[in-house]
DNA sequence: GCCAACGTTGGC
DNA sequence: GCCAACGTTGGC
């Protein structure tokens, strides 16, 4: 069992649209990046859990719990060359991209990044890290208990 | 809108 | 394989 930290923009996609969908379930799409990419494809279990973080918006946090709820498989965006994430290099024998399913154990409060930052016991998050440009990322878990307590 | 950080691309 | 240029992320 693993725990994580997911980041989505909630303009494009916020913890209200993933409650909204039918079984509050949702293919996580459109992770373009190697690492992240292989954090889903290589080391997620069905049974996991991770926040889902809310980013490039007024008040970045913590605003849910999901769980992941399927092994990853092809991401279908990588071969719709009208999706913004096509990518004309994956082919279906070798696709590129990977997605797992998320299905939302719970919205909580906000618990905004600037929360995070105060609190010495979450000082070794990666998501704290200068220059973190990573959408998907392991939490401890430590952190993990720490943030739970205190939702 | 700015800009630091850093991943990706492509010429060589 | 190097590395400069470029693009993207994401907080502020």
């Amino acid at each position: 069992m693993h725990f994580w930290l997911m980041k989505s923009e909630p303009d494009v996609f916020s913890v209200d649209h993933l409650a909204a969908r039918p079984n509050r379930t949702e293919p996580w799409t459109g992770v373009r990046n190697y690492q992240a990419r292989n954090f889903m494809r290589d080391e997620m279990r069905p049974g996991d859990l991770a926040f889902f973080y809310h980013s490039s918006c007024p008040e970045p946090g913590i605003a849910g719990i999901v769980r992941i709820s399927g092994r990853a498989y092809a991401d279908a965006t990588q071969f719709d060359s009208a999706s913004e994430y096509y990518d004309p290099k994956a082919t279906r024998d070798h696709p590129r991209w990977f997605n797992v399913d998320v299905t939302l154990v719970r919205k909580t409060r906000l618990f905004s990044l600037q929360e995070l930052r105060s609190r010495p016991e979450l000082a070794s998050m990666l998501v704290l890290k200068r220059g973190n440009r990573l959408s998907i990322m392991p939490v401890s878990q430590r952190e993990w208990r720490a943030i739970e307590r205190l939702l």
